[in-house]
DNA sequence: ACGCCGTTTGACAACGTTGTCATCTTAGCG
DNA sequence: CGCTAAGATGACAACGTTGTCAAACGGCGT
């Protein structure tokens, strides 16, 4: 390579024949510039390898190029396919992804908020559960006009960014396919009902086992607490209650791995004496032996459009479709091939 | 809340009645200040609750106050607690820290780590494995002179900071610890061969038996891969060629996961007939029912400490000390209480 | 050919900090 | 008590970009 230099937006100026105000122009995107020196533009930006400053950029525009997703989850997994989308997102625009920790203080994330707004500029948030259902810290988001996206299965907001999964529709379809591979006594196990996500899943469940008449008899809902270990009880559980189910929809991974360990400890086959399902596509599910068939939702992909709407928001100062559905998957493993 | 205006350092030094480049000193911690103007000038900072504008610093002192990590680890709960500590450290000073996956091309990560060098200007870097132990990579950037630190059990550079724990003398501790409770008849399931952690955790494995004088009869090894199900067939394995063994050292968690669900098809009860211990305190050690004894590494504060003396490393402009050993802790759970 | 008006372009200040270098203080010493 | 050198302080340019506003351009109707 050759000795290079910091090349600035004065050399492609200067090398294009025009200004630098519109090679400023060219690489925002802003309007006014004749295709052809737009062209001209990014043609010799290309060749000489120029990249904006980002400090620079900062300071003259007092944006901060900064998206930050504030949390309090402690799935890392979750979090590092949400930064993973949105550092694609970022990236393709100059942007910067940041995540944080928000700690809640007297149950609320509200103060933690405020801690970091007052350190770092932030031109969009992105708020997952459960920050994304503290109305103080959307309260405050919205009084600082600050773009925002909800990555959350509640309650929708209109002068946001909502991205989601149907669960309903994904309860309904992984129990659907149970239904498929010929199962026809049923179990749910719940997560903790406080969280709309289990109730929906539930839901859908029910709506299946309507959809194919199956009689209400054939089909039972125990209660857990999302735990690998309420997992575990509620086999037991199952056994005393209804011993002829062959067919399990865990409202999430970690229960279902709980119910498998306790299933091989009674010497059942999975799949064979017993198909168990679950919810997340976890590492858990990918981990476990025999590995768990799950419905995944493409966590990154939300982030991703999420980010890249926030920014596109941040540009044209106005949002315009606020809602965004995502599609499920079911991922075919074998505890229930 | 009054109407708050923005703060730049020229309001600072109004008030203190100081130029602004003495602020900037204070702030700075540059010398040839003396002790009562930097009081005053940081009491007048805190009083208005001024902080430095980043971007502006990082145009005018052509410093990017970024530090980054490049990994290529699929474990998202070791990146999360590096990130953690990576940015506790940074936000001390004022820093970003940024977490980078890299993809290898042609088995060495030097391509990907030169794309990204290309686009954004670093102070500091973080390498764990396997990007640790890539040549490649580490020549470029001691080419640039990037001050770097390395948390790795492998091969220490002496011109960048080495962050470890003694693997071996973990092994060492958690198999005395085995002992400790009374087993007298050890297992030790390995990890890939091809993993240093796992050879020198093992060769703890076999100090301990050495130290305690249980003769190596008493003691077996089975090869494992650091996967589930590894551990699920290493006991089907040590039932066969072992079966009075009532202590397993496993080389990482999910291994142990995979060793307790064989024992609880097969009627054993953990940790009464067979206890069990990990490494690494993952999320499957406290996940798993029972839950798992497992060693910690403090990962959490290798990557602050590292950052911070990155920190000190970029102002300091010179390295001292290099290697920095921490120290590992036994989590005691269930599977071997 | 002329004016008009919207589009395109450019000159220059501004953003908030650090680097450089000159100047002012101060302590120590003869 | 003056001189010197080191330490402390400040004035001002520089960093690389965007915002503002004025000027140049070009198409269209007359």
């Amino acid at each position: 390579m050759s000795a290079k230099k910091k090349l600035t937006i004065e050399d492609i100026a200067e090398t294009a024949g025009v200004s630098i105000k519109t090679v400023s122009r060219v690489f925002n995107n802003a309007p006014n510039v004749r295709q052809q020196k737009r062209d001209l533009v990014l043609g010799v930006a290309r060749d000489l390898g120029y990249r904006p400053n980002i400090s620079a950029r900062q300071l003259a525009s007092k944006r901060s190029f900064v998206i930050s997703h504030f949390h309090d989850n402690p799935n890392t997994d979750y979090l590092s396919e949400i930064y993973e989308g949105m550092r694609r997102a970022c990236s393709e625009q100059g942007y910067y992804a940041v995540a944080e920790k928000l700690l809640p203080q007297k149950g609320s994330y509200r103060q933690a908020l405020l801690d970091y707004l007052v350190r770092f500029e932030v031109d969009g948030v992105i708020l997952s559960p459960p920050v994304s259902d503290d109305n103080a810290v959307i309260q405050e988001i919205e009084k600082r006009n600050i773009p925002y996206a909800l990555i959350s299965p509640g309650k929708k907001k209109k002068n946001a960014i909502n991205v989601f999964i149907d669960e309903k529709n994904a309860g309904r379809s992984i129990t659907d396919y149970l239904i498929a591979r010929g199962h026809q006594q049923l179990a749910f196990i719940s997560g903790l009902d406080s969280h709309a996500a289990s109730r929906q899943r539930e839901a859908g469940f029910w709506e299946a086992i309507d959809a194919a008449q199956i009689p209400k008899k054939n089909a039972v809902r125990l209660a857990g607490d999302f735990s690998m270990q309420s997992g575990f009880t509620a086999f037991d559980m199952l056994m005393k209650k209804a011993p002829h189910v062959t067919g399990i929809f865990a409202a999430n991974d970690e229960m279902a791995v709980g119910i498998i360990v306790a299933a091989l400890g009674k010497g059942k086959k999975v799949p064979q004496d017993l198909s168990v399902v679950g919810f997340d596509d976890s590492p858990f599910a990918r981990a476990m032996w025999p590995t768990i068939t799950s419905l995944a939702q493409p966590i990154d992909e939300m982030a991703h459009l999420s980010t890249k709407k926030l920014i596109e928001w941040v540009h044209a100062e106005s949002l315009d479709q606020s809602r965004y559905e995502f599609s499920t998957e079911i991922i075919i493993r074998e505890s229930c091939p």
